[in-house]
DNA sequence: CGGAATCCCAGTTGATACTG
DNA sequence: CAGTATCAACTGGGATTCCG
């Protein structure tokens, strides 16, 4: 149970999910829409998502080929948790970076 | 943001949130309850976790001196979305360990 | 275009020893 | 007990190159 959080916690897994949640893409547009992914990491992230079931991959035999990446069901059915997760942390980014700012400033342990 | 989100998917984090969740604890008891965390990484985590104002420090002036930790209003808050993410884990930890297994037997590609 | 293979450095981690 | 300090080892991931 502990790999499947780690799959889910990699640092790319997440926005690779959130990208191909609002459309199938192809690798290529996944390098664009993900920012600063190498095409190394984008390839081992797509590999353990299809590994795991969450996503499916299909080629086209066109010439230059072409891949396309989609969600399975399975790999829909992640997004609502992971979804309640980025929306906490949009609403609480504030207080988060606040703390962040006086604990820096050394004044963490004096009690507020 | 992606800052909250690696702090998050961290691979301790989550483990010593949700350890923490339980009820307070001190830094032993964590090492006993957290698996395979060294005494290095705990401090590290505890340290990022309470600049982020997730959890709260207390020293107590025994001898030896012992220190407790505990979830601050924040750091419950995130719970809901975390518990909500270990359940989808949970509920499809079969279909994820089965996909693997098709997929590690050279069968991943040809289609069910 | 999509991907595999190789190289290689930098940052992370674990072991160990020491301190208040 | 609850850390800090130091160093060695390991590993991730970027850059690069080549292939179908």
């Amino acid at each position: 149970m502990r790999n499947i959080l780690d799959r889910i916690g990699d640092k790319w897994t997440m926005l690779v999910l959130m990208a191909l949640a609002v459309e199938p893409r192809r690798f290529g547009m996944l390098m664009r829409v993900v920012p600063d992914i190498s095409k190394r990491m984008l390839t081992q992230t797509l590999r353990l998502l299809e590994r795991d079931g969450l996503i499916t991959r299909h080629v086209f035999a066109t010439t230059p080929p072409s891949v396309e990446y989609r969600l399975s069901p399975l790999g829909c059915s992640v997004l609502e948790p992971l979804h309640a997760l980025a929306q906490w942390a949009e609403a609480n980014f504030a207080s988060i970076t606040f703390a962040r700012a006086r604990y820096d400033d050394g004044l963490g342990r004096t009690d507020p």
